[in-house]
DNA sequence: AACCTCACG
DNA sequence: ACGTACGTGAGGTTC
């Protein structure tokens, strides 16, 4: 698709996992990491993104993927047994309404049924390809218009639940461990981001109720609390920080709910006075603008008019102008340099910064803004795992790191380490850096990852 | 192997 | 006139 994508292709190539298994301070394992990570870093940062992050990261990585995750496959097994009688009866009703037998789970079989045999939208979109478009947003738009096609969308998601994580996640329980161990891949993402792979323990379900079954099923080791720990809004705080934005900043320092701080300026009214369905637009917006928003974007997700939607956005910037400056500066950088850098120095090159294809030069300053953004993030909670790491190790904590997801750190914890280990966490986590607006972490305790969330 | 869809931050 | 919010990984179908 773009430079982004060609990146991570060469990236690939070198298998790190295998390297993680040896000591990180092995001097030929030091240069090939270094090899690898050292064209995203600017020279003058070197010494602190390289030497004092990610090459002690490797040892952490490894550390958490030798832990591993234990989980309830028993839990897992009955919702398995509910959830495929509710699937099967629902392909019966299906095929019923619709009439004929197909394959629900093929998009190119729902497609045809839905626009060529029951005709439900005259002017269907469809794919590059040509195939009919049965997205689940798109398909909700279309609900009301054919029963099956809710029903449609009810087997998708038990079936997605079900082939994904609750007949999968069981199978990869380590027969000599009974734990999960996941890879973090260190040198795949171009922001400087992890990703999680074989299983990905980054895209577990959480938001809804079936979803929510999923997450019960991860829970600490024997007699141990369940400790999940994570930063508040830190993509929108990095925003106010990089910009210097002062109605941003001071929204942060006063602790007010950003996202009705936010409908509360552009919709000119008290804070007192938001209601729900205007936090919800700020909301979006605060997202939008984090991602490189465009009106049309905006629009469709609040399912609004254009030219609404721009008007949200003009207000958006008058009230927040070191925000829209901030955004063209971030593009104005990458067209000078060729590349974006995060608050550490770490780089991504940007090639179609100027290309005259205006499709693929939206593609790279909608990245030129968001790449800082989310890569300063990854940046923060790298020094907050090597720091948490050290301190387990220097303090002979029993407690244990196991999971990372993107903002957010789980641990499995003797009980009498929980204070210890809470206060540690919480304190590196939200002191990694010194930002204009403050680090804030949310830190919970349960019996399993949902309930510690 | 490409495509579509959908799970997460 | 066009296509359009950032970053990932995985499963199922189709070619």
């Amino acid at each position: 698709m773009n430079t982004q994508t060609k990146n991570k292709q060469d990236i690939r190539k070198v298998d790190i996992q295998l390297l993680k298994n040896y000591a990180a301070e092995d001097a030929d394992i030091t240069f090939q990491l270094k090899q690898i990570l050292k064209s995203q870093i600017a020279d003058n940062q070197l010494e602190k993104l390289f030497y004092e992050i990610e090459m002690p990261l490797v040892g952490v990585l490894a550390t958490m993927e030798r832990n591993g995750v234990r989980i309830d496959s028993a839990a897992l097994a009955e919702s398995s047994k509910v959830l495929t009688a509710q699937i099967n009866e629902l392909d019966v009703e299906i095929q019923q309404i619709a009439g004929e037998k197909f394959n629900i789970s093929s998009p190119k079989q729902v497609g045809e049924i839905l626009f060529e045999k029951l005709k439900i939208d005259d002017k269907a979109k469809k794919t590059k390809t040509g195939q009919y478009i049965t997205s689940e947003d798109y398909l909700e738009k279309l609900q009301y218009r054919h029963p099956v096609v809710a029903k449609i969308l009810e087997y998708r998601g038990i079936k997605k639940l079900l082939s994904t994580y609750i007949d999968a996640l069981p199978l990869l329980v380590n027969p000599r461990t009974g734990k999960i161990h996941t890879s973090y891949n260190q040198t795949v993402t171009s922001t400087g981001r992890l990703s999680s792979s074989n299983p990905n323990l980054q895209n577990i379900p959480v938001r809804d109720a079936q979803g929510k079954e999923i997450r019960k099923a991860f829970i600490p080791d024997d007699n141990e609390i369940f400790v999940s720990a994570d930063y508040s809004q830190i993509e929108l705080r990095i925003m106010a920080h990089l910009s210097g934005d002062q109605n941003m900043c001071k929204a942060f320092i006063n602790g007010h709910d950003i996202h009705a701080a936010t409908a509360s300026k552009i919709f000119h009214i008290p804070i007192n006075e938001v209601n729900s369905e205007m936090r919800r637009k700020a909301k979006t917006a605060n997202f939008g603008i984090i991602y490189g928003i465009s009106a049309f974007g905006l629009a469709d997700r609040l399912n609004i008019s254009r030219s609404e939607a721009k008007e949200l956005i003009d207000g958006y910037f008058q009230t927040f102008p070191q925000v829209k400056i901030y955004m063209e500066k971030s593009i104005a950088n990458a067209q000078k340099n060729g590349y974006v850098e995060t608050i550490l120095g770490r780089r991504s090159r940007i090639a179609d910064i100027n290309s005259a294809n205006s499709v693929v030069r939206g593609y790279a300053e909608r990245f030129a803004i968001n790449a800082p953004i989310q890569g300063s993030a990854a940046d923060i909670i790298k020094i907050a795992m090597v720091r948490i790491q050290q301190q387990i190790e220097n303090q002979n904590l029993n407690s244990k790191m196991i999971m990372q997801v993107h903002d957010e750190l789980n641990f499995t914890v003797p009980k009498s380490e929980l204070e210890t280990l809470k206060k540690l966490v919480v304190e590196q986590m939200q002191n990694a850096v010194n930002l204009h607006v403050p680090l804030i972490v949310d830190c919970g305790i349960g019996q399993n990852w949902l309930e510690a969330h």
